[in-house]
DNA sequence: TACTAACGTTAGTCAGACGAACGAATGTGA
DNA sequence: TCACATTCGTTCGTCTGACTAACGTTAGTA
């Protein structure tokens, strides 16, 4: 009642997206950075999840794959995932059978991660899915746009990453 | 040829960004997305944090200065908080004074959330802090390119958002 | 009246990013 | 050579964000 009109036809949004939010909110970058992470993240979780796979594993993988065996944390500073949380993932790998976690006589501290054959088939796998699963995140754009969107997602990263290294 | 050689002697990364990691890895425009939504985040909510406010906070006020009083489901909808994590956010603004919950009296299923003068005056505040800290996020981008950046991420967040609504 | 749907709320799950601390091992400087 | 600092793997815990389930209340509808 009383003059304006709250309750009057909003158009209602289809899910949980704040799609049909106040056009200021919309429209922040910042906003739209994290709820395109959001999607991306969920689309790439759900599909490797089918897999039985995580992110985080195929991380590790490809590391392994591209430099060889490496000490947990050589693989945290690579991968960007946390020591403490790099565990849990060895874990799930070893007890996958995909790569192998053993002390470095070299320097007793150290573990040192190999990755086992089915490692190097799963990781094959999994590389193929993951480049069928960012086909799908990027599916509105085309070639040149995902270019332009990498390019600068990428100096984004860069001047971050460099300010609090 | 100079300095992007990986292999052998891998120059160890500044923090925890993934930053001299796998090329392939790296590359990913999932991971970067990932990885400028955290950057992103992080300064958003430490930003916000040092002025007692939460990026929920920030929504809601915007959506109430734009569209009026609201039920919190309508609030929901429109900032794409879920309603079952929008009553703390109401219990934080109105324990500040900034909003007020008050049972509607044409529908008593709902509350009516109005914003205070002080939530008034908070929101003009927080709307400038939101825009210097937009602008620290964008940093190393020209005007051109933060457009092509919101224009790319709306393009995707819209295709995404379509489809599981 | 009986069924259905919306609303606010509580509680809880899950993933990711991150900090604190600790024992074991190693490197370094006096 | 001894003391101190650092690195490594690990455990535990915190915080934010997205999301589900369920429940009691209230409204709309068949």
């Amino acid at each position: 009642m009383s003059s304006s009109e709250p309750g009057t036809a909003p158009p209602a949004a289809p899910r949980m997206d704040g799609r049909t939010g106040p056009a200021r909110l919309q429209g922040l970058p910042t906003r739209l950075l994290s709820l395109a992470a959001t999607h991306s993240d969920r689309l790439v979780n759900e599909g490797l999840a089918a897999a039985d796979a995580r992110k985080w594993h195929y991380a590790v993988l490809a590391t392994l794959e591209e430099s060889g065996p490496a000490s947990q944390a050589e693989l945290s500073r690579r991968t960007g995932i946390y020591r403490s949380d790099l565990v849990s993932v060895i874990n799930e790998l070893t007890d996958r059978g995909l790569v192998e976690r053993a002390p470095d006589p070299a320097d007793r501290r150290r573990n040192v991660i190999t990755m086992t054959e089915r490692g190097r088939a799963r990781f094959a796998r999994l590389d193929t899915l993951i480049t069928e699963l960012e086909d799908e995140v990027l599916a509105p754009l085309g070639p040149a746009e995902r270019d332009q969107l990498a390019r600068l997602l990428t100096r984004l990263v860069d001047h971050h990453a460099r300010r609090d290294g």
